[in-house]
DNA sequence: ACCGTTTGTTCCATTTTTTGGAACGTAGTC
DNA sequence: GACTACGTTCCAAAAAATGGAACAAACGGT
């Protein structure tokens, strides 16, 4: 096992809830000897991949991971890293993928991903819609607060589609649904025949926050197509999530790792 | 020389001006033999400290470092409480702040606040600059012994812009009339009409030592608003002082030694 | 289509580093 | 003052890195 395995192997140790370790624990961790580890850290502490806190003579990661990770991709900007993304899911399930933010209650399209199913594009990029009854829209307002929610909601609700939460009250259900799964759906709402499913994707940096989803149409796909298609969103979700640091992909994480 | 050592010298050949290199990029800036840049390169990508654009074969930065860029310092109260300080002053005054550390005889940015003022960010965090030309590097260098500063400014003294000290007797004369004031200033050094006022901050408990700046269009500004900065940034040092139990007037050597 | 060039990978005997058990510090504790 | 937890250093055996050379693949010009 080479050097730079192992040392990569301490350096996985870390982790949102693990900010910092000591060297026991990372002896724990790696299982390696004490000779070894000793050594090891000596030299990831040397070369800057490691800080040792002078006072607790605890380990962290070091500057040098800091000035890399800000030459990462990620810091690009939120909507191009999604659209990489998007594109590859629109390649495999030959779907239509939307990004559009949010803008009061309604939703803007932004990037369009036309995927080899003839669907015709009736959402350009501009378009805008009435967040409430899209699948990433909805997405977008599950990630805000209820007061939030409330204030950028008309008092005099609006006419909507009859798939789409015809009051408040469906409307908050439907959003304490997609919270629990990370994942939402419409059917037959903005436009007859056609089905969509997205979620949600927030910068852990800046906070923006942007909604993904795949459209198709609803008598052209099976239950298991669709089924196939939530599978794709939620592995691309959980890698965005990583990638621009969304605090949702945090928290599912160590509800993972509380798990196993 | 080790494995690691030499993933090292390939990591940091990134830099803020060179986000991707290439193969023979690599190759040049390391000198290394191709077979072995070859070998290493791939490693570095299995092990996600390097990712390698599928197009255009350019390798950056990896996942891994994001990741472990975030924990970097996420919990460090002396920043924590540094920033929220600098954002006041900077909400207050409409400028832009800095928080760096020192490494070597270089800072390295890892904060900004940016102001309401249109002074784009030209120092992003993760940039590298050497701590003689801004004024909170300078600031930091103050903080330490004569002889420590002597060890880690290159004996070659560097070329650096015409207002920044010329030889380690300027640097010295600088560096000692801000142990004196306690804030140091620039102007037209890093960035040509870019003014910055700064001050040092060290934590009394670990020896931990940060620079806070904030900077401003030199043309922008009058003679009266560099005044209310230098009053603000004064007012700032003193609150922190307090806080962070930063005992000006000792090296941070001595600190270091206290604490442990 | 052909040849030369650039660019990167694989091979393998030699050199160098890593490995990990054991002995050796160094505090802190009862 | 012995005991213990925590790390570091030593050293011979084992494993990995090295780099020149052969090899392969992609590109570009004619």
């Amino acid at each position: 096992m080479s050097a730079l395995t192992n040392a990569i192997d301490i350096l996985r140790c870390f982790s949102t809830s693990r900010p910092d370790l000591s060297f026991a624990d990372v002896q724990v961790l790696t299982g390696k000897p004490k000779s070894s580890t000793s050594r090891l850290l000596r030299s990831l502490r040397d070369c800057g991949l490691l800080e040792q806190d002078p006072h607790s003579r605890r380990y962290r990661p070091g500057l040098l991971t800091f000035e890399l990770g800000r030459l990462h991709r990620a810091h690009d900007d939120l909507i191009a890293t999604a659209e990489r993304e998007l594109r590859d899911v629109c390649a495999r399930t030959g779907h239509t993928g939307y990004i559009a933010v949010l803008d009061g209650y309604q939703q803007v399209v932004l990037r369009i991903v036309t995927g080899s199913n003839p669907l015709r594009v009736v959402n350009p990029p501009g378009q805008r819609t009435p967040a409430i009854i899209t699948s990433n829209g909805r997405a977008m307002l599950a990630r805000l607060s209820d007061q939030e929610i409330r204030a950028r909601v008309p008092l005099d609700y609006p006419k909507v589609p009859a798939n789409s939460p015809q009051n408040f009250t469906e409307l908050m259900a439907r959003l304490n649904e997609i919270r629990r799964t990370g994942i939402s759906d419409a059917a037959d709402e903005a436009i007859e025949g056609v089905g969509s499913q997205g979620f949600a994707l927030a910068s852990g940096e800046s906070g923006e926050l942007i909604g993904i989803a795949v459209s198709y149409s609803v008598q052209a796909t099976t239950e298991i197509e669709r089924a196939n298609v939530r599978r794709e969103l939620g592995a691309m979700a959980a890698r965005l999530r990583r990638i621009t640091g969304d605090p949702l992909g945090q928290t599912i994480e160590q509800l993972a790792g509380l798990a196993s």
